[in-house]
DNA sequence: CTTGGGTCCTGTGCGC
DNA sequence: TGCGCACAGGACCCAA
């Protein structure tokens, strides 16, 4: 399950095969995921040219010369993966990372380029796609509510502040909401969290406000050294070329339940609390 | 308005 | 070996 960091890593590899190519046709191998897809979709993308491959939070852009905007999210366990129809015959880009844990039923849209094929493969079908004007993107229904970009500019001290004031809610709920900051998953938050020094029960509005500040660049180092690493490989994330990130070798608490707390002096070990529904791993003795 | 819980779906790994 | 269960990177939707 991508998050923002693996979703750049998506991006990133997708850009040699994808930036500039034409489509010359688009497999659509059901009417659904998530949602349904859109209408003709198949149509409406067959003979575009992708301008540019963009990214906001977790959603991937591929920009059209036809003016649309094809929004892809890769819910829990989208993958796309990269063959390059002209590399020598034998084993192709591709191929090897197919064998463990890749279900063929699941590749549900393909797209071919005159040179590379690529292939959406989402084995529970919690991912998305969407065709929707370019210049209309900041209102499309699963863009419109989103908060700052954790990289950019206007994620900054002052709006995390005024986003957590008066927040009854754990700080772990508050920054998974992707209305209070983009981007952030499960791995992500656990991480920031333990680097920060806070609980992830901590109710938001009642965290001190240099503390919160502080977050800020924490959580944008965080995401900057997974990006670097190519992400987190747990289950399904592969780079687009199908090689692994590594960032999970960096985890600091996450999946790490009972292994002592890397915080240099402090002697706790990690747990596992679920908080709706999900894990949270935190360092009791140094998060407060 | 905020908040918590249920829900969608398939695959994997564990204990028995 | 088989079975049942818990859990998995997301986030919408609805009830309270």
């Amino acid at each position: 399950m991508p998050e923002l960091p693996e979703v750049e890593t998506v991006r990133r590899g997708l850009a040699p095969a994808l930036d500039g190519a034409r489509l010359a046709r688009v497999d659509v191998n059901r009417p659904d995921l998530r949602w349904p897809f859109p209408d003709r979709m198949a149509d409406r993308l067959r003979g575009a040219t992708i301008r540019a491959l963009g990214r906001r939070s977790k959603f991937l852009l591929l920009h059209l010369d036809t003016g649309e905007t094809l929004i892809v999210h890769l819910g829990m366990s989208g993958r796309m993966v990269v063959d390059d129809l002209s590399a020598p015959t034998g084993v192709q880009p591709g191929t090897f990372h197919r064998d463990a844990g890749w279900h063929p039923q699941h590749d549900h849209v393909v797209f071919h380029t005159d040179r590379h094929r690529v292939t959406f493969n989402d084995a529970r079908r919690f991912g998305a796609m969407d065709l929707w004007p370019t210049d209309d993107l900041e209102n499309h229904r699963l863009i419109a509510k989103l908060g700052p970009e954790p990289l950019g500019n206007t994620f900054n001290d002052a709006h995390l502040i005024a986003a957590f004031r008066g927040r009854n809610t754990p700080v772990k709920s508050a920054l998974l909401d992707q209305r209070i900051v983009a981007g952030l998953g499960n791995i992500y938050v656990s991480e920031a969290l333990h680097r920060a020094g806070i609980a992830p029960k901590r109710r938001a509005g009642r965290i001190a406000a240099p503390r919160v500040a502080a977050l800020v660049p924490i959580i944008r180092d965080v995401l900057d050294e997974a990006i670097r690493a190519g992400g987190s490989s747990l289950r399904d994330h592969r780079q687009a070329d199908g090689t692994l990130g590594y960032f999970q070798h960096s985890f600091r608490v996450y999946d790490r339940e009972g292994r002592p707390c890397p915080t240099p002096g402090c002697d706790g070990a990690i747990r596992r609390i679920v908080q709706s529904g999900r894990s949270s791993f935190f360092c009791g003795v140094c998060q407060r």
